[in-house]
DNA sequence: CCAATTAAGACCAAATAGGTCTCCTATTAG
DNA sequence: CTAATAGGAGACCTATTTGGTCTTAATTGG
């Protein structure tokens, strides 16, 4: 399969979302979860992750919320992933044993992961939100 | 994570190992199993599954065993992991319902993945086997 | 002090993946 | 022709991961 989970697919359209509206706006879970149309402790799930990856800021108390950290044109789909769900590696091939044993294909992977990560970190998330 | 499978993993292994040798040859899986050290009844179903998706011959009877069905720099990485994984597809933005509501982001995703899919088609079987 | 809102993490349920087993079919050696 | 060998197909169980919910604590504005 290959693909993103569903946190992380969230986690695109919350910040596609965001990064659509003013910049210095906050913007409370209850609302976004209104208006994406997803559970809201799911959302706040999502919402606390970035902050932890530092895509987000946040701010706590009444009439807190959350907003992007930085410009939307410097975070990129790479660092959204990573945020969500670890390091971009798509084989854990350097750690396991039956791989060093007999397999000389590690580098190989390194090169394909290298491909993909830089895919990943040519797409901003303005380029996202902007192109319709 | 975006990773592949340990499934698609071992077949890589698999592969690897065959194309390394003569290309001709017949393994059966009991040598393969023996050979690369993962248990048989899991390298017997990863030999399934590859030759149902066109990557080995089968020969069966006795004195059978399993062949590349090409040459191995015509056999890519991205054949392989959609032999075994389906096609690759980063997400499936495209059939859920709250995308197509609420993110204009899908077409951003086609490029990212047309680019992965780049860097696996260009990647052969030959080229993980013999770079050491 | 009180209400609103995020922070953190425990917790459960459902889906997926990994692995094993059983039975069936085909081919070849003798 | 028969028996042994090897692959073909798929059911099945278990462990892990994922998705989602809930509870409690911490913070801040009024």
């Amino acid at each position: 399969m290959l693909r993103i989970t569903k946190i992380t697919d969230y986690g695109f359209i919350l910040l596609g979302y965001m990064a659509r509206q003013d910049q210095d706006e906050l913007h409370n879970a209850k609302d976004l979860a209104a208006a994406i149309g997803i559970p809201l402790p799911t959302v706040s799930k999502v919402l606390k992750i970035l902050t932890q990856g530092g895509i987000l800021q946040s701010h706590q108390g009444s009439k807190g919320g959350y907003s992007l950290s930085k410009d939307a044109s410097e975070i990129t789909a790479a660092q959204i992933i990573e945020a969500v769900e670890g390091p971009v590696a798509i084989t854990d091939c350097s750690s396991a044993e039956g791989c060093e044993r007999n397999c000389p294909i590690s580098p190989s992977w390194q090169r394909v992961n290298a491909a993909v990560l830089g895919a990943l970190q040519g797409l901003s998330l303005a380029d996202m939100a902007g192109g319709a």
